[in-house]
DNA sequence: GTCTATAATTTGATAGAC
DNA sequence: GTCTATCAAATTATAGAC
């Protein structure tokens, strides 16, 4: 039956995206993927003929989902605070309880050695999320006196102070590690 | 002769360190790294018995070094902003131009799939590292009064913004992207 | 859509000659 | 110390039966 099809390649698609944030690109291969499903390997390869567009389908639906949450900015938060607070909280979230890596995170790090679609995809998580902090805060009180450049320079120092925290939190098997650097976000 | 034994192992810890810089550990093999120094896998395994003694004694070294450059605390800047330059400096120069991670950065996203002496070398970069700017911000005039933990949520935050930076800098190709969040640690 | 079977390559690692 | 030779396992990917 139809459903089943699409059950299998959402059951990839999860497992992979959950075993990429914790091993990278490198470090899962489709006999991974297909047992942990339930198929045969060559099953897999049905739904996703090569890895890059495993990985690079993986990343986008991580960002859409990503984007997705944080909502529009036209209709989002109206203070810098509660703006940070967003997106930080799912940041948080995201981490878990089982310290799972942000997946654009990890694959940007992987990316000098990544196929070219997959790096595209992560480079869009960034330029999208970027996006969005920029337009949310520049509805704000906070961005009245500031330049467009200040507005950009402060989305993405969040982005990469979230980021890192994540990369820290997760070595150190600390998630609360995360919590911590929230007052350092708002400003 | 005996220099040949050490050139060789340095030339390997060289090469290491760069491919895992570039790629990710599980981006790099011992005959990638044998064909690149000139010789054969099995003189790889000579020095190095497993890709696990390889990767834990190429993370010791480039942590030992990195504190090496940022020299003693007793002896370092005594005002925050120019410590917080020294720590960016470092990290700026190791993006370079080729845009390489910070080694012990792509490893702690890796970390959840590495062998545990690997795991544990690159935790001791962040305690070290966070160690050096806890004490170094320590003697400050800026630190008079903050409390122990504000001193060490600084340290952390700085760290996680750098790493974040690089992270994001490298998949949106643009070094520079690091340069822009200098301001962003200078409070 | 999923399977069996298999190809072609790469991987980490070892044995033993020189 | 470095080599040749080799191993067992894993990898991405394809062909073709059901």
């Amino acid at each position: 039956m139809s459903w089943n099809a699409a059950e299998t390649e959402g059951k990839i698609l999860d497992l992979a995206e959950s075993l990429i944030r914790k091993n990278g690109y490198n470090g899962v291969s489709f006999r991974d993927l297909a047992s942990g499903v339930g198929v045969k390997s060559s099953s897999v390869h049905y739904y996703f003929p090569t890895k890059e567009d495993l990985g690079a389908k993986v990343a986008r639906r991580y960002t859409d989902r990503f984007l997705n949450a944080l909502g529009d900015p036209q209709d989002g938060p109206v203070t810098a605070s509660e703006i940070v607070k967003k997106l930080h909280g799912l940041f948080v979230s995201a981490l878990g309880s089982d310290g799972q890596m942000c997946l654009c995170g990890i694959l940007a790090a992987e990316s000098a050695g990544l196929p070219e679609s997959v790096v595209t995809e992560a480079k869009s998580f960034f330029d999208r999320v970027s996006e969005w902090m920029t337009l949310s805060l520049s509805r704000t009180e906070w961005a009245r006196n500031r330049s467009e450049e200040e507005i950009k320079a402060e989305a993405l120092s969040a982005l990469a102070l979230l980021e890192g925290g994540m990369i820290i939190a997760r070595v150190q098997n600390d998630p609360a590690l995360l919590t911590t650097l929230r007052p350092q976000l708002a400003r």
